[in-house]
DNA sequence: ATAGTCCTTCCACCTACTGGAAGGTCAAGG
DNA sequence: CCTTGACCTTCCAGTAGGTGGAAGGACTAT
């Protein structure tokens, strides 16, 4: 099966595809006349790594996963595992964010926002105590 | 002033100091001997950038925001379009996370996580309809 | 003179792709 | 047979926002 078709099949880019195999996800064969050669269970694994991708597991994850979608022996134990540790991950990135939000609306919400310089947001920005503690608690970073 | 003085007291790495002089965002004087020289501006300049990118604007957005933040005649609308955009991508970044938290939760909960293989989280990456293929025939499959 | 710390530049690496250029291959139509 | 267009190939560069390290110059103290 050429690239194209298996693209289409899987819905993943060719582009992404290419480098899935670069870093050795898939080992698709190859043609008399250089075109990659996909066989069915290559399609399988791009389209297991297009859902577990859709999902935020990272490529070392998808790596691992994939093991273990291809040992018929796995644990289902070592496949909670990697997807409890990344929920856990999913799950701290939100309290991070909702903690920026709070922030960000409350500067959005006391800005009047009209053509006066006088402005919340900047008050914020602005240093006012170099070198020394205090004024904000915890930066997050997106 | 040093580098290493300036990054104690804007708590930035001295190497985003460098980053940020290579990108624009500062440009400090040089010495005779090639060091770089901080203006108390400068310093400001850097802590203010800290600061935004802690609150998780990006870059572009940070240049802009020291552009408004060097301009005393600004108008405060202008600031906060720019801090409300921001908000609006990090609601729509909790949104989607949240989905996935929930689709995550959901696998994680319904997988017993023993030592058989048997496991919702791999049935839900495990491609079920792709044209020309059955579902694992009893030992073909990977 | 030498040790230790600071500073410099440059290059590579990180995630996970994506875009584009230059060029080979293949099937169909005239 | 030739051309057109779709498809395929590799390689290089870029994204965001830095981080790590090497090689080497500069400064300070003894």
């Amino acid at each position: 099966m050429n690239i194209g078709n298996v693209s289409e099949q899987s819905g993943l880019p060719a582009k992404t595809i290419r480098y899935y195999e670069d870093i050795g996800l898939v080992q698709p064969s190859r043609r008399e006349n250089g075109y990659r050669d996909f066989a069915v269970q290559d399609l399988h694994k791009l389209a297991f790594l297009g859902r577990a991708r859709s999902l935020g597991f990272g490529i070392e994850e998808c790596r691992t996963l994939l093991s273990l979608y291809e040992d018929r022996e796995r644990s289902s134990a070592d496949v909670k595992a990697i997807a409890q540790s990344h929920l856990a991950r999913v799950d701290q990135k939100i309290e991070e964010l909702q903690a920026l939000s709070a922030t960000l609306r409350d500067l959005v919400v006391r800005c009047h926002g009209d053509d006066r310089p006088d402005c919340p947001i900047m008050d914020d920005l602005t240093p006012s105590d170099l070198a020394g503690t205090r004024k904000h608690p915890a930066g997050t970073t997106l």
